[in-house]
DNA sequence: CGCTTATAAGATAGCGTTGTCATACGCAGG
DNA sequence: CCTGCGTATGACAACGCTATCTTATAAGCG
């Protein structure tokens, strides 16, 4: 049970005032470097880690940053944690990961509390907080810097990070319809991710300049997960003009169509080709893999946190390259 | 950018002292009803929330508690902090999820810190950091309370959650058996996970009660991801006498071994039964379906959280029931 | 009726930092 | 030699709570 060690007893150590000390911790000017030295010394030599309720409460900076999101999937929550959590390692700030529903009535007053309880010096909102008006209300209205992962709406309110969603689906899409096909499926996302519309969009998109009719029946809304990809694929699979291809909006819902055309006994990618979106883990982990579209989530998540950081100066918007992955589950029309 | 409501404004609003306010807010004797209401209205009109530095820097507890693992199942990590969280609030306390690295030899140096910098009342360590021998020293040494999800190692240490691994294992094996296999492949979890053994040797007890001899040229070891489940499936199936069904310690493993059979052309389960263990979501996003054994790992999670904040007294050891769930990737053998 | 005890509330110090202000030194410029 | 400025350091208050001690009132009892 041994006590604490507190700034003081490093500035004892290194015969200094807890002032400097504490310049060093922030490394503040005006500070000797053979002080600096000395005090570095005695943080070591007493393994000391300054207490950040104290700097919290004295300070301006709570050294802490939150993560809000509100995303069941697992992939993806994990590579947006992993990309914010890098750079805050980096950068010496605590990350909180805050779990949240977007549909609650209650969600400005938890991030609120949140703030008032945490101090947090910024926050990052991965979708579909992005886009929760409530809580854009809420941290606007007290002034708390932050930044969204691919917002949907609002574009001039923060910086933020994203892809191009409508681009990426116009590739999958028109490399699908390069490979033959002309009847193809497509699941749309949740409705409240607004990268659904735009993913739905792009898809448009291609078909059009492909002159190839938009039939609404081969469109069906999912919710991202992938029980709803599964009976997608089942209706879309009934149709008395099958597709020969489905393009899922994202790589769950794409493993439900796999499912359902391994049980109809459909031979992938011969008999339908099956795409993707995001390329998160499990798009390898399925067979046959899958086409898909690769998102940079961590580096997305990495990028978020950095703008948190560095922009001292206004909006800032940040695109990232998505990539058009081809794997085992596309192929030429038979 | 609304300054912060404290404990003085809410004191004003009810027309009482801090002190009350602050008995109210941690649920003490001695304040009327009467009175009790009048603070809670007025906690309400501020909405006001507590400041977790102060209230940590002055009282002897945090509000906060970490949760520490080091797994690279992006679904399994996923339930555990589910788990605690949904614990944690309940409780009003916040989860910090901290990523840490066994292999590092900063690991102790870095909880340590983590428990100064944040002043966590407690702590719960998932598998693997459950037996890093570092980290349990320094939490020893500092005396601050810790429980662990699926120790391996050490039960008396500390209060625990756990499954029955042997037995879970042997029960997967002797459902293979009762399907008339002889020739079962086994692949074992990573070597830094103390269940790995264990369910390697229930794999064992399952083969010798049914007086099936132990071949060691059928039990490979992977990692408990897809790629090393995939290379041992591939190793296992060019065996010449080549395996009926495999039984790997983990469905991300199990995946590979599905990805493999595909792509040899074996059909799945007619010429060779395949069985997970954990019954992350993955297992039902694969096709066919895996046969595994239910982890329940957000329970195990739960009940975690829950023994850190009741445990005041001592050691104690709460285990929870694993099931085995049959789906379509197992059959009798052909 | 006075003494003790339980209940209810307030006054104040202090947790471990940072912010602000004060102080001291060395050196350039008049 | 004095002034002024950049540099380097320290003293001390303050952040928003809880712990401890103190006080005030009501209740119980011989």
């Amino acid at each position: 049970m041994a006590a604490r060690n507190t700034i003081n007893d490093v500035a004892r150590e290194a015969g200094v005032s807890i002032k400097t000390v504490s310049r060093v911790l922030n490394n503040e000017r005006y500070v000797r470097a053979e002080t600096r030295a000395k005090v570095e010394t005695a943080i070591a030599a007493l393994s000391f880690s300054p207490s950040l309720a104290a700097r919290s409460l004295a300070g301006n900076r709570s050294h802490q940053i939150a993560l809000i999101y509100d995303n069941h999937s697992p992939y993806y929550i994990h590579a947006i944690q992993e990309g914010v959590w890098a750079r805050c390692r980096q950068a010496g700030v605590r990350m909180l990961a805050q779990p949240a529903d977007v549909s609650s009535l209650t969600i400005a007053a938890e991030v609120g509390g949140l703030i008032d309880e945490t101090h947090v010096d910024g926050i990052i909102l991965s979708s579909p907080v992005t886009d929760c008006a409530p809580v854009l209300a809420e941290l606007e209205r007290r002034g708390i810097p932050f930044v969204r992962i691919s917002p949907g709406t609002n574009h001039a309110l923060t910086s933020s990070v994203y892809m191009d969603d409508v681009q990426a689906a116009d590739d999958m899409t028109t490399h699908l319809i390069n490979l033959g096909h002309r009847i193809i499926g497509f699941i749309v996302g949740h409705p409240n991710h607004m990268a659904s519309e735009q993913r739905l969009f792009g898809y448009r998109r291609a078909l059009d300049r492909a002159g190839i009719s938009f039939d609404p029946e081969r469109v069906l809304t999912g919710e991202f997960d992938f029980a709803s990809g599964a009976s997608a694929a089942e209706s879309l699979l009934s149709l008395p003009r099958r597709p020969t291809a489905i393009f899922a909006s994202n790589d769950d819902m794409a493993a439900g169509v796999l499912a359902v055309a391994h049980r109809l006994n459909l031979h992938i990618p011969d008999d339908l080709s099956v795409a993707g979106f995001d390329d998160t883990a499990l798009a390898q982990l399925v067979w046959p893999p899958l086409t898909t579209i690769r998102q940079p989530t961590r580096d997305l998540a990495f990028a978020a946190a950095n703008l948190l950081f560095e922009s001292c100066d206004g909006v800032e918007h940040r695109r990232l390259q998505h990539e058009l992955v081809l794997r085992a589950s596309t192929a030429r029309v038979g």
